[in-house]
DNA sequence: GATATCTAGTGTATAAAATGCACCATAGTG
DNA sequence: CACTATGGTGCATTTTATACACTAGATATC
């Protein structure tokens, strides 16, 4: 578990921006296309509604992280994911896997042993989710300094 | 503030349909460099960490909603604010606002009267945030059935 | 002149959510 | 017999969010 920040080539950084700034462009490319269906003040409210529905399933602690978790490191155990998550508790995580799984973000796969394992894995929605907020972790990672372009060298 | 969804031609049904799996597709080339740079195991810790660490500041409830807020009504004032984010109390907004600034995705203006005004609006880094949270949103908004394909009529 | 309204919040008690830490059962290893 | 590993639960405490009353300065209404 290194701390310093992940070097990656002058082509990768570029490569890393280029994609944030083509989602950026997206983005406002579907801002503009829902703006021209309403009337100002009237449907503002139904958007905000309906955004903030939309992210109510994501918008609790570690909902996101978990999803993060799983869309880098592929499908993990319980115990896994807990060393992964440094910080959260074990009642939380199986409060929040027992959530994500209701939401279908989440499949929990037995295969029962003894020992029983446990994986969690992300369902197709769950993935899709994960590649839609890839950008902004990485916008997130530069912001902060933890992605970094590599000074090349002899 | 109407409760049925929005329906949208078919033509920009399309285009939104298109720009969401086009920033799928840069999630995983993004998703792609950062593997290449690490050997598994050992650095499946530092992503996750990163990943944590890069949305803290959003993972707590109300922030993605007030950043969405902004991000679609454009600057508004207290008052405003509460009115479309229905459900949050103007204790919790007045404490979401006061972190949303000081973390740099907000900015608070302050009119002088009397009555003194105070407009809330992102910042650069808030209305970069939101733009790429906006194809998130978009894809939630699809699967939740809010946004609908306009049936051709007449 | 008293009362209401608008502004942007604060204070405080309560409810809900997250945490720490102990603990469970089953099985295998030394 | 003790210790490990599996995937969690139970419960007390702490942190976070909510409801709801309330503030202050100025204008508007009765």
């Amino acid at each position: 578990m290194n701390k310093h920040p992940m070097a990656v080539s002058d082509e990768d950084f570029k490569k890393v921006e280029l994609a944030i700034n083509d989602v950026r462009e997206e983005g406002k490319t579907i801002r503009t296309i829902f703006e021209g269906y309403y009337d100002e003040e009237i449907d503002i409210g139904w958007e905000v509604d309906a955004a903030v529905d939309a992210f109510s399933i994501f918008s609790s602690r570690w909902t996101i992280e978990i999803l993060a978790t799983l869309y880098i490191a592929g499908e993990r155990r319980f115990n896994e994911m807990r060393k992964l998550l440094r910080g959260i508790s074990s009642r939380t995580l199986s409060d929040k896997l027992t959530k994500c799984t209701e939401t279908g973000l989440v499949e929990r796969l037995v295969e029962d042993g003894p020992p029983v394992r446990v994986t969690y894995r992300l369902t197709d929605h769950g993935r899709d989710a994960g590649r839609l907020l890839g950008p902004l972790v990485a916008y997130m990672k530069i912001k902060q300094g933890r992605v970094i372009r590599h000074t090349i060298q002899s």
